[in-house]
DNA sequence: TATGAATGAGCGTTCATTCAT
DNA sequence: AATGAATGAACGCTCATTCAT
């Protein structure tokens, strides 16, 4: 019997390209570097990936779903829909702050050339239970019955910008900086 | 007397690399393909520009200087706070519709790490009018006391994102939408 | 297993390198040329130099070492400074005839801006063999007591410049004209 | 009437020429500096001279006959052959001391590919009169009878290896030192 | 003659991908 | 499946030369 496709090199493959996507960028990710990073031969990431681009996308669905899972975590049914959504939005606001290059190659990337159509239908996927949790908001009339989409881009663009921001200043807000930014987008949608 | 260097060559070349790299990615924009889209011979791209990242930089420049150029175009002294940015932001989203491809590269650079340190802080000078305006609301309580660094960022993150997705999704947004979006922005600012 | 770094292949670039700045010049010199004439793609030649001046460097040191090795195979403990000196001197004047682009290449390029500093070193470093026979033949009053590495540099200019003459002329010298050169030098320092 | 070629610019371009050969090396001469150093645009230069090829042989010339001539108007009929070798050596050694680059320019270049045959056979013309002082010696018994044109790359080439040796080591011979390069000469081809 | 903007062939080098082992 | 040496297409950029003025 010979052995199979290895569930751990395919992680120890992303957390190599992720690492490096982090520290210098996408534009220098070069799949040697990540071979080396992941102990692996370069001819061994061409059995677990067909090639750049794929592991790019699969890396992406692979973030994607990891964030929105991470952000679901902090939900509870027994919660009021305002605690829901602050929950989930200092979840993203955290997590971006926290991986702010994580952010913004998921954020960077989704409409990007670097991804295949089916990638991006099933990144449009992975966000349905937030757009479920904006609906039911809604049908209780504690929201702008505005198009769920337009609202979760509302929300998304303000702190992918306002961390972008900080980011570039190499700075960290305080917490009444990133309370202000909460308020401006919870007024902004509440009924 | 010789030919004389013809500044309507610099625009022909911001034309076609900000059709490429609109059109491909920066990874795809090679400086052989631009001199073609700009019918020149290579060698003429290096008589205006030091290399490609001095052309990505200047266009950047060039780019949100006309940004800001345009929207400060509907500024006029006699308008109430109100009025001003409303005709700003439905400048900024009209732009960024009629636009999409000058946007998305300004916003998708202003951070990256093409740009030089001078390029970003030419870049920040250039949002300054637009900064002093939510100044001045603020001395009037019109609108919160938040930092005007994070309201501007607050509110281009949102336009943008909804840009992204309409221009992903190859739609335009209704009269209606686009009224939502300022007020769900405005809702979010005002005191 | 892959295949094995092939050490021949070393040998090949440095052959096929040779040939071609013989021929032309460093100034004609293509790295592309040099793939083809080894036999190798120019990928290849990448892996084993780090760049067009690393390969000039690596050769450089390669045949001055060979040299001064070839030179020192005459070298007997027995013979008398009279003899190991005329040993050395017609073994380096048959070598130079015999291999001309090989001391042409050498000495063209010792103090050329193409040999980094530590090439330099390195170079200097071989000949100190050389430099150790003149200086016990100073101690026993043999030559005159005039800096080693003078003495030697006027050896040595004398050598090249006589094989240049005739490499040009594309002749030979004869047993006597070769004679009459040793005399020459050795007239100029024996005590 | 229209102007004729200006004798004044080909020397301003000689004089550009040698200054940047000098300062970086043949390898970093660029047309276009030539043109910037002789205060010429540079269409004007391909006026004067063919190509680079055509400058740089017509320069070797220029500088060969000044070289030749300087080291000649140090002779006098009225002295001894003696005198006369000494003077002419001291000349070789001190232009060449003086002006390193400029005659490693010349003594480099002569037998490189750079130069056409007819350059090259002018310039062995121009040696004429050094290998006649020569022959009227070997006429008296002076020096040794051999071939001329050894004895004098015997001597050049010394000279030079000298030179190129205290160039590379940044540093200057002491008048002693000098002395005893012109002994080791000077005892190698007496007779 | 003089100018210098324009040209484009051609170079050094990179790096995703292949393939012999 | 795993390896990593080998490959070569393709890129950014230079610079000698041309040519419209």
């Amino acid at each position: 019997m010979t052995r199979v496709k290895d569930d751990n090199k395919i992680a120890r493959i992303f957390a190599a390209t992720l690492e490096l996507v982090l520290k210098n960028g996408y534009l220098e990710l070069r799949m040697a570097d990540v071979a080396k990073q992941a102990h692996l031969a370069i001819g061994t990431l061409y059995i677990y990936f067909k090639d750049k681009e794929d592991l790019i996308n699969q890396l992406f669905i692979h973030l994607k779903s990891e964030k929105v899972s991470l952000m679901m975590q902090t939900y509870s049914a027994h919660d009021s829909f305002y605690i829901t959504f602050k929950k989930l939005w200092f979840a993203y606001f955290g997590l971006s702050m926290q991986y702010p290059h994580k952010m913004l190659f998921i954020e960077q990337y989704v409409y990007s050339v670097l991804l295949r159509d089916d990638t991006k239908s099933r990144s449009e996927a992975l966000i349905e239970p937030l757009l479920s949790i904006l609906e039911n908001a809604q049908k209780e009339h504690l929201i702008k019955d505005y198009s769920p989409q337009i609202i979760l881009r509302h929300i998304m663009g303000s702190v992918l910008e306002v961390v972008k921001y900080f980011h570039a200043q190499k700075t960290q807000p305080s917490q009444n900086v990133i309370n202000q930014c909460f308020e401006m987008t919870w007024n902004g949608i509440r009924q």
